[in-house]
DNA sequence: ATCCTGAGCG
DNA sequence: CGCTCGGGAT
């Protein structure tokens, strides 16, 4: 038990010392403001299956055609919002999923995104989870970013990483990989916030899917098998 | 050709 | 469980 805290803080501080604090959304880029916290809704799920350089400019042709609001997405025909968010890939799936929490943050808190996102982490999540297109790691990732509530993230990333790691095997589910998380480590959304980021980039960087590179990667000292559940990663 | 900070449907 | 959605970067 304190033994996984201890190799996960190692662990962090490995990939930490390698790329730098790499937290998303400080507050210097207005996360804190209600239309930053919209934002990062609409990125979580713009972002599904999709690299974030796709989803700038799609939040950027939202941005530009001055539709980036919870009214006008919601008001928008469906075709139109698709043409927008063009470059995120899935459009016509994503278009229909940013009208759908669109829609349902405002039947619940009207215009207010801030006040959506203002309850406890747990009855925010089962809010989040009832809404079509948002699943595990997108609302974890709204309740992380956008709220600044604890609930750890659990993508692909972090499950390849484990695994590869043997902290996990290949078939243990989301909630268990995140309750390995927020029972081990201490309860600070900030340290949340960036050892995600960190297994993000970690992930993108070196712990590849088909070809890891363990040459030069921060977690190469680590006990690891880069081949470990290769078929299902 | 492969992958990207997945999720819903049949 | 397997399939589908998809443009963009490498």
């Amino acid at each position: 038990m304190s033994r996984i805290l201890q190799k996960l803080m190692a662990m962090y501080e490995a990939m930490r010392k390698h790329f730098g604090h790499r937290a998303w959304w400080p507050s210097q880029d207005g996360a804190d403001t209600p239309e930053g916290k919209l934002e990062i809704c609409l990125g979580a799920i713009l972002t599904q299956n999709t690299s974030w350089r796709n989803v700038e400019a799609a939040l950027d042709n939202l941005r530009a055609a001055g539709r980036l609001s919870l009214t006008d997405i919601d008001a928008m025909p469906p075709e139109q919002l698709a043409e927008l968010i063009r470059p995120a890939g899935y459009f016509n799936v994503k278009a229909r999923r940013l009208k759908d929490f669109a829609a349902a943050v405002r039947a619940a808190a009207g215009d207010d995104v801030a006040g959506f996102l203002d309850r406890p982490a747990e009855t925010l999540r089962e809010e989040l989870l009832a809404i079509r297109g948002v699943g595990l790691e997108t609302a974890d990732s709204m309740i992380l970013y956008a709220a600044g509530k604890p609930s750890f993230v659990v993508d692909a990333y972090t499950f390849r990483i484990l695994v590869r790691h043997g902290l996990i095997g290949f078939d243990d589910d989301y909630a268990s990989v995140k309750a390995l998380f927020e029972s081990s480590l201490p309860d600070d959304v900030a340290l949340w916030n960036d050892f995600h980021a960190q297994l993000v980039e970690t992930g993108k960087r070196f712990c590849k899917k088909r070809r890891p590179q363990c040459d030069g990667c921060p977690l190469e000292p680590f006990e690891h098998d880069p081949e470990a559940g290769m078929e299902y990663l």
